[in-house]
DNA sequence: CTATCTGCAAACCGTTTGCAGCGTT
DNA sequence: AACGCTGCAAACGGTTTGCAGATAG
């Protein structure tokens, strides 16, 4: 079933959540119970969420979970692109939905809440660093941070 | 003694190392023989280094060097603002001069290698993001990955 | 039926802390 | 002389691995 539903300021329709078990299955990973519950956290919350955070939600509803089966989970949703680690000033040790294309991120530094936005065109500047560095440029990373309206109280 | 150096593509001077030596002094800190190796290192190379790769070339011209002491000189340079983390696709446990204002750099993914360059004016695409996200932007990194020169041969 | 997945316990690795002695100021 | 700094050893916290039993396909 696909509706729409609000999700960080924006429509996304909950498909996330089939495609990515989609992406699983087509991969040649099953869809056990602890898994699913954890594609479901992952790909429903805007929220920037630590192994032990994503451990604590899906525990509450699947008792049995254990934490190993979160960093498993983790790792295959990062290697089909799912997820992405977030990198944050005090540490590495959160996981987000992972950008699409040219989409970058604003991150509340005191919540982890998110808003994705499309990236302007950044070209103009990475072919004149490429010039002036001799790099060849393979990747890059533009994140904000900041404090969300709810947390401005 | 203050002269020029060619330096990641660009001219600085070497008074980094001074200069660093005077921001350690002047905030009470003691200019011990192990740490005045250690800010030699970081202020004189433009290849981000981890804990442990610091260690080891510290340990080269000072043997008895600890790693704690290392962990605890990083420390200060970066509450100092001297030395930043720098944050990779595959771990955070590198650790480079810090950027100034408007400065961002570009890393090699191959031998950690970067070049800074000036940012271009990116205050236009940061208004839109307040303006539309609702939150309050604090800071944001810009940062590039690619391949030197030298390691694609 | 078979290969994958699970949870547990233990190993692992980068980092931090407690401490007694040393060195800078 | 006082206080910060050092290196050692041990603790710590997040993450990974080995394993035997459970389960999806």
């Amino acid at each position: 079933m696909i509706m729409k539903i609000h999700f960080n300021n924006m429509t996304y329709d909950s498909s996330f959540f089939d495609h990515w078990l989609d992406r699983l299955r087509s991969n040649g990973y099953r869809l056990t119970a602890p898994r699913r519950k954890l594609v479901e956290i992952m790909a429903g919350t805007s929220q920037a969420l630590s192994a032990t955070e994503l451990f604590d939600l899906g525990r509450a509803e699947h008792p049995s979970l254990g934490l190993v089966t979160v960093y498993r989970t983790l790792e295959k949703l990062e290697e089909l692109g799912l997820v992405q680690r977030v990198h944050l000033p005090g540490g590495c040790h959160s996981y987000l939905r992972a950008t699409q294309g040219h989409e970058h991120f604003i991150i509340c530094t005191r919540c982890g809440r998110t808003f994705f936005f499309a990236g302007d065109n950044l070209s103009d500047l990475f072919a004149a660093v490429a010039y002036r560095s001799g790099y060849s440029i393979t990747d890059h990373w533009l994140q904000l941070f900041g404090v969300c309206r709810k947390c401005l109280g």
